[in-house]
DNA sequence: CACTATCCTTGATGCAGATCAAACGCGCGA
DNA sequence: TCGCGCGTTTGATCTGCATCAAGGATAGTG
């Protein structure tokens, strides 16, 4: 891991990457001022805590960039990654004091923090907020409940199709190109955490990225850089519908 | 099946037994004439499928009485249960208009359906509601996630304690009484159900279940009426701390 | 009353994925 | 340059749950 610092420049919310995708999207001018005011950066190293379990939160805030997750642990130490956040989603639960799950950035990451008083009173009066962060909710609603069929009914390559499969898509969608033909990306997580995603060992993991590799579903290099050349045939591989099972 | 008709009442919000706790409950009396405007109700019969994923979707709703399942299914027919809907639970998502899951009645059930387009207008103009609708989701978003730690890691055996807990939680709750000591409730549903909502076959439920009653740790009459005689002991069948891991 | 349909239980067997174990490759610091 | 640590791969073996198969209990029906 390099280790020198990450370049990190705070700026107005008027030129925020994330803008037109965070809590904030539809808020206006004067609503994002008045935000402003208790707004705050914060910047985490790869492999850092940035919430335990169990703790006290007084912010909420949003991934500007990088990537963490969300996982819960049992007392035996068995883990399942129950969240994997990209820039623009929201971390952080207005109206509740202790955080639910641990939040560890997997790459160096930057957070656009609230103090979490203010920014509870400002939603209460602003209903922008609360309807952005209504339809970001019940998205990740959404997406917590196709991971439940993966979770549940999937076999292991399938469950590894899935999870490339919404890399990919995720990658393709950030970078604003189409999901069709070859793709090309970059595994953002360690074998041991897609394990904890897909509710398996991390041997299996390496085991079915291999055999996915074996059968030229997948190529890859250097153990995290990967071509799918044809992205239908993962999407079968993964037991999906065609169309990916998008809705509006 | 006993198949006379439920007696159904539809009533005025007003002294609805939902009202606190449904997609209304922040609503003043003004609102609450403004949503009755479209409101109607439906009954439905156990085993009936309310919505089928894909389909379009003209109404929101609340479940008054009776149960419901939210299910995906896969196309070679494998099945997982993604949400169990209790009464004041909210079925349809604002701004989406095909369903995405099929929607299925255990029991005899009663909805309080709005028409989707007033709703949605209503809900851009009542901070109340979509305060309250975002209050819902949230709630949903921990249970799934809680669900995919059960999933993704939990044993047959704990799989089944914590689907025992959870309905013997809820059932508590809903009839007013505490969570220690013994506890007696129905299961609402059948074996296979509960297979779809675990992740497992119904005959691994059947044995587990069989496994549980053998080391008495629950008493079962006629297959669905459940004693536990400790709940703590449950809990930890369950594999979750004491505590039930419940947060504010 | 037998007849049928559901729902449930129990047994025998097989296999996918866990577990245990070893070794590889690469970057980094001494 | 060597050696150490971490992430990863691969192999051998074990086991929990699925699968296949049969039969029991209960309630509704002709």
């Amino acid at each position: 891991m390099v280790k020198e610092k990450t370049a990190f420049v705070p700026h107005d919310c008027v030129d925020c990457q994330i803008r037109h995708r965070a809590v904030c999207a539809k808020c206006d001018v004067t609503e994002l001022e008045q935000l402003e005011t208790f707004k705050y950066y914060r910047t985490y190293e790869a492999g850092q805590t940035i919430i335990w379990s169990g703790d006290r939160m007084d912010f909420v805030g949003s991934v500007v960039s990088g990537i963490a997750t969300l996982t819960q642990t049992m007392e035996d130490g068995r883990t399942q990654m129950v969240g994997l956040l990209l820039p623009s989603d929201f971390v952080g639960r207005p109206g509740r004091d202790g955080a639910a799950y641990d939040v560890v950035a997997t790459t160096d990451l930057v957070m656009c923090c609230f103090r979490k008083r203010p920014f509870e009173k400002m939603m209460a009066q602003t209903p922008h907020i609360a309807q952005r962060l209504l339809e970001m909710t019940l998205d990740e609603l959404d997406a917590a409940r196709e991971w439940m069929l993966v979770l549940g009914r999937k076999t292991a390559r399938e469950k590894i199709a899935s999870l490339l499969s919404i890399i990919a898509r995720r990658d393709a969608t950030l970078n604003l190109r189409g999901v069709d033909g070859e793709m090309v990306f970059d595994l953002p997580l360690t074998r041991e955490a897609m394990a904890d995603y897909l509710g398996l060992t991390l041997e299996t993991v390496s085991r079915q990225i291999s055999a996915l590799k074996r059968d030229g579903v997948i190529q890859l290099e250097a153990k995290r850089h990967v071509t799918v050349p044809d992205f239908a045939r993962l999407m079968e591989e993964a037991g999906d519908d065609s169309d990916g099972g998008m809705l509006v």
